[in-house]
DNA sequence: GTTTATTTGGACAGCGCTATCTTAATAGAT
DNA sequence: ATCTATTAAGATAGCGCTGTCCAAATAAAC
């Protein structure tokens, strides 16, 4: 066992290379599937690298090719399920093509957004998964001069924005009109919006409902009830009792996310406030449990697993430098019906 | 600019020395704080390396140093806000040191735990963070021969248990037979216990809860309901109408988690049955939305955040070879009576 | 003042891989 | 049969750092 100074015990390329019979390189060649090798020697290869149980280093690989098998991940919180989803979702897909998630979790923070990519691109990822399209100028920088492949998730670019980024997702304006259009259908005419976080997303949600509202000439500011705390349960409870208390004569609330509209069902219950009848509670991302509350919740249902699944595939396409694939796919939304409108 | 033929444009430690006037090494070294270098010089070192806008690349330190600046972290799941509260209290505080997390979602699958751990440990991390106690033989053998740093999260060896293992956590079976005496206590006699999912924490719960009616000469085998299904709202809606329905004389339900009580709650009200008149409901780990429900939850408070927390810093301390740390450390819990008992 | 320890900087080699260049062997074209 | 193309293997040289050994300079001990 003659090893050198600084042997690490490790099994090496060079080692499989000697029980093959080649050399290294066509070792790290016949494993990568790169260029041509003989048929014969990749097997023999194959088989010397298994019987020796042989695992390829990344940091050497990194160092040498200047890329790593690390996927960037950014999303905004832990606390919040829906991004879970995403991250679990881009994960598993990610790790059964040979990448490891690094995950930046940025606080609705754009410096910390900044400051965990560029901790990221020091680990020289070989793609992006962001969530959200609202780059500031030094993130557009930075991802600019790292020239990686990059997927936005959860939002679509409007029709006339030219970006060429490439995002998975669906348009967060048209479900919350998409909402709004079906208190309306419902006969509610006072519909209010509660939103927490305020997100970009929550914005658009905004939007959608304020436009719907106008084109119906329903639109009043006063109902409009934004707080940028993060959405929970209590919060959702407590706006519930605030809009109940000072504006009665709204009949119906479209909540900007589950939580929130939780919470508020459940302060109805507490309050004796019967939904939908005295009021109509709307939610958003149908989340774990909303299909149980009393009443059931209407929300809308948003694709996220579908989402991390397909902007990892896109990405590791990208990757792969597949051509013919598509800007942006639009996952699309689906309204869920329930009791509580 | 007379780079070599392979030049990335990345600054490197050369560039750095060479603005300071000094060698590569030193500059290595000033950076790291390794060993004793001139004050000047680091401060020479220092200026040229911000000057520069230098960035260590972490692959070539893995490479070189055998060891990087990762740290692996294996949770079962991320659908549990449990393990996502864990991670998400681990992963700030590890960044702050400047390390870089890993995960990996077991699924509760013994086979893919150790897969995954392979996989983290080709990074060659600085240390590992693991959910459970309770290792495979291949587990162990897998972190013997990797002799790395490895902290245990949520639960406690047993005190015979003279393991030479870290954790962080709280006894699991004093908790549940402190949830439990806390039922009896409320004058309840027949208190079933609802489980899913099973894992090692869940059945520490059971041993607690069957140990301590025992005790009372109250346990019955007919009590224990368990179902190896995850763990949802859902499943606690049913795992309610299954034991209300097939055993009528039961008083009071002890769910293993809060996702359980919690649906199991919302079941009640849809049926109409008056918890806690008709029948007590406790949960476990006070999840978010228990102190919403109607009625509130009683459960057991545990100190997720705060274990991902301190393992992490454990676990730090541990990298940094500090000696006189505990080898466990006792974060206990505590009993939330609220209005469902 | 000499010997011995201690500190401080640098030279050197190499971590385990891959990009690039080169050479040998084969096939194709004239 | 001769001269290109093409293919397949290897040799070589790093990627950007750090471990290890060395040498010089300084401090401490005698």
């Amino acid at each position: 066992m003659q090893k050198s100074r600084r042997s690490t015990g490790r099994v090496t390329l060079s080692d499989v290379a000697q029980l093959a019979g080649v050399s290294p390189i066509t070792v790290s060649r016949a494993l990568r599937g790169e260029r041509s090798v003989a048929a014969e020697l990749v097997i023999r290869v194959t088989e010397a690298s298994q019987r020796l149980g042989y695992i390829p280093d990344p940091a050497a690989k990194a160092l040498a090719s200047q890329t790593s098998d690390h996927i960037a991940i950014l999303i905004p919180k832990l606390s919040n399920a829906l991004f879970v989803d995403l991250l679990d979702a881009a994960q598993q897909t990610l790790r059964a093509a040979g990448f490891q998630t690094l995950i930046g979790v940025t606080h609705y923070d754009k410096g910390q957004e900044e400051q965990l990519l560029r901790e990221q691109l020091s680990h020289r990822p070989a793609g992006l998964l962001i969530t959200g399209l609202n780059d500031s100028i030094a993130m557009r920088t930075l991802k600019a001069n790292s020239n990686l492949p990059c997927v936005h998730l959860m939002d679509l670019p409007d029709a006339n924005d030219d970006e060429h980024t490439y995002c998975v997702g669906f348009k967060q304006s048209d479900a919350g009109a998409a909402l709004t259009e079906h208190l309306l259908s419902k006969g509610y005419r006072r519909i209010a919006f509660a939103g927490a976080q305020l997100d970009e997303r929550v914005m658009q949600r905004l939007h959608g409902w304020r436009h719907v509202l106008q084109k119906a000439k329903l639109y009043d500011p006063t109902l409009e009830w934004l707080n940028p705390a993060s959405s929970s349960l209590a919060l959702g409870a407590t706006m519930f009792e605030q809009i109940i208390g000072q504006s009665p004569a709204v009949d119906a609330i479209f909540f900007c996310n589950d939580d929130l509209a939780q919470g508020a069902l459940l302060a109805a219950l507490r309050l004796g406030i019967s939904v939908p009848n005295r009021i109509a509670v709307a939610g958003f991302n149908d989340l774990t449990g909303s299909d149980q509350m009393v009443p059931t919740l209407t929300t809308v249902r948003t694709p996220r697993t579908q989402i991390g699944l397909s902007a990892a595939n896109m990405l590791l396409a990208l990757i792969r430098k597949d051509t013919n694939i598509p800007r942006s796919i639009d996952l699309g939304y689906e309204v869920v019906v329930r009791d509580s409108t």
